[in-house]
DNA sequence: CCTTGAACCTGCGGGC
DNA sequence: TGCCCGCAGGTTCAAG
């Protein structure tokens, strides 16, 4: 489950539970993924060790001792887990990975939006599903000024601009109205029409909320790694996120959803004027 | 180039 | 109880 601060949890909790473990052998039970599942991935991976976990936006990077990552995206609905056993096979567990030591690690994944598979590592920043990717949101190249620059000739949504990972990565649909709330700017305002201090805002907002989302995700490492996973990612309290109806926490005004390129919308119309 | 809409897939909850 | 609809955290691709 997937907007970049859960990713990030993920990372974190796979680097205290797989790193160093040698992989014994790999089990497909649905190739059929968003990209299917490599054919030799079985050959590729049996007998390598992982050496660390990376993050590139919500893009998970594994990487093995034979110069391979292994490359996990979560969708809209994909889990990654670690368990000290074998764990009972569930619908819906689409690989497994099990390790020397008799841990195992499952994809498991009901809409199929995710995927897995393999990269070379020395050709993973030219990979087709990383080469197009805008920059990161907690790097220092993510500023307002890179904002204005980028957007000053953009007349979509501010909100469809923010959420594009060509301009930048992770920010997805709960953030992005999460992040305009705060910013108090209408998720309707055309892109170029922000003023200097909105953009400037909006950049810090950005950092903010996905900030805190993974301190609190952070801060339930210590079960995720126990529990073998689930972190429960809608533990944190939103301020407009799926609050269609309720009031707005800072005026009391009902937040309002509308639909903005298929997806819904959550602002409050009095903070947050057009 | 831009914008819009649909597509991929399953599950859940509401209305009738 | 069943059926149909809309909804869901993402991303890509085609059409206008």
């Amino acid at each position: 489950m997937p907007e970049l601060p859960e990713v990030e949890t993920v990372c974190q909790g796979l680097r205290q539970s797989i790193i160093g473990k040698k992989i014994t052998h790999v089990d497909v039970l649905q190739p059929k993924l968003r990209i299917n599942v490599p054919e030799d991935i079985e050959e590729i991976v049996t007998q390598q060790r992982i050496l660390d976990i990376e993050r590139r936006a919500k893009y998970i990077l594994i990487s093995l001792s034979n110069q391979y990552y292994l490359m996990v995206h979560l969708g809209m609905s994909g889990k990654l887990l670690v368990h000290t056993g074998m764990p009972e096979r569930k619908k819906h567990d689409h690989l497994y990975w099990e390790f020397e030591d008799g841990a195992a690690m499952v994809f498991h994944d009901p809409r199929r939006f995710g995927l897995v598979t393999l990269a070379a590592s020395e050709q993973i920043a030219h990979h087709p599903l990383l080469a197009h990717l805008g920059v990161e949101p907690l790097t220092n190249d993510f500023s307002a000024a890179y904002l204005q620059q980028t957007l000053k000739n953009k007349s979509c949504s501010i909100k469809q601009a923010i959420m594009d990972s060509k301009l930048v990565v992770g920010v997805g649909n709960i953030y992005a109205a999460e992040s305009l709330f705060r910013s108090r700017i209408h998720p309707e305002t055309p892109s170029n029409k922000l003023n200097t201090k909105q953009y400037e805002d909006l950049a810090e907002h950005i950092r903010q909320v996905l900030q805190d989302a993974i301190a609190s995700g952070g801060s339930t490492l210590r079960d995720y790694v126990r529990s073998s996973g689930d972190v429960g990612y809608f533990q944190h309290h939103f301020d407009v996120y799926g609050r269609e109806d309720e009031s707005c926490t800072i005026c009391k005004t009902k937040i309002k959803r509308i639909k903005q390129q298929g997806r819904s919308s959550f602002f409050c119309p009095k903070c947050q004027r057009k």
